[in-house]
DNA sequence: TGTTAATATTCGCTACTTCGAATATACTAT
DNA sequence: ATAGTATATTCGAAGTAGCGAATATTAACA
């Protein structure tokens, strides 16, 4: 594999890499909404989403429409959705696990004396 | 949804987000390889392969065996191939919308006198 | 034309990431 | 014990990402 796609490729994952920026691409699963719609349900500062919106349109997650005074957003390719998805289960997973293994410290810890 | 969810995404994707490490990843992906290995595979320096494994051990990515003198380190949930094979379509489709769209450029450009 | 509303960009600051060099740790074998 | 090999950690420098405040742009409409 190319270096250049590596390239390519953690610049996606890069672009993911912020929880504003998983929150917005989440709350734009079911449709567009503008850029306003997304800083009220998020409550998020102007300049903040503005910011996290260009990074996702440089990197292509999501695209966008101009409608007048307003800029309307949405997901490029609902591939990422699915990858959240199985992301959320992957967490949950991950999660009982670490909690067995806290169950097992705290069993091996009622051990001593 | 939480944001502790979201976080957690979002770590998973940062863990991604360097072309090192991505490469580490879809060289583990056939099976579990020591550090030596993949450092001679990938052409790495010795502490800088360290410090990337330490990431995708801190985010639970990749899981290590101690053999001896070696390391073996192997991904740790099936569910991250998914992921990665989701994305490779997807980047594979992005980059074919890029390249036409780079194609329709050129050909502007060849009308130019 | 001037004012307001929606969105984007720039700026300075702080915090994080990445790197290679050096050093530390851990295991093996002599 | 000591030498050698495999891997990990620490350190400081250089680069990059994130933030809010301020400012700029664009469109609507009086």
């Amino acid at each position: 594999m190319s270096d250049a796609l590596r390239q390519f490729k953690s610049e996606i994952f890069q672009a993911l890499a912020h929880p504003t920026r998983i929150a917005i691409v989440e709350t734009l699963r079911d449709g567009e909404l503008s850029a306003g719609q997304l800083i009220e349900k998020l409550d998020l500062e102007q300049a903040n989403a503005s910011q996290h919106l260009a990074i996702l349109r440089a990197k292509h997650v999501v695209v966008n429409r101009k409608a007048g005074n307003q800029v309307f957003y949405s997901i490029r390719d609902p591939a990422l959705i699915k990858v959240l998805d199985i992301l959320r289960r992957y967490f949950y997973s991950q999660l009982s696990s670490t909690v067995s293994m806290l169950e097992e410290v705290a069993q091996a810890g009622s051990f001593k004396k």
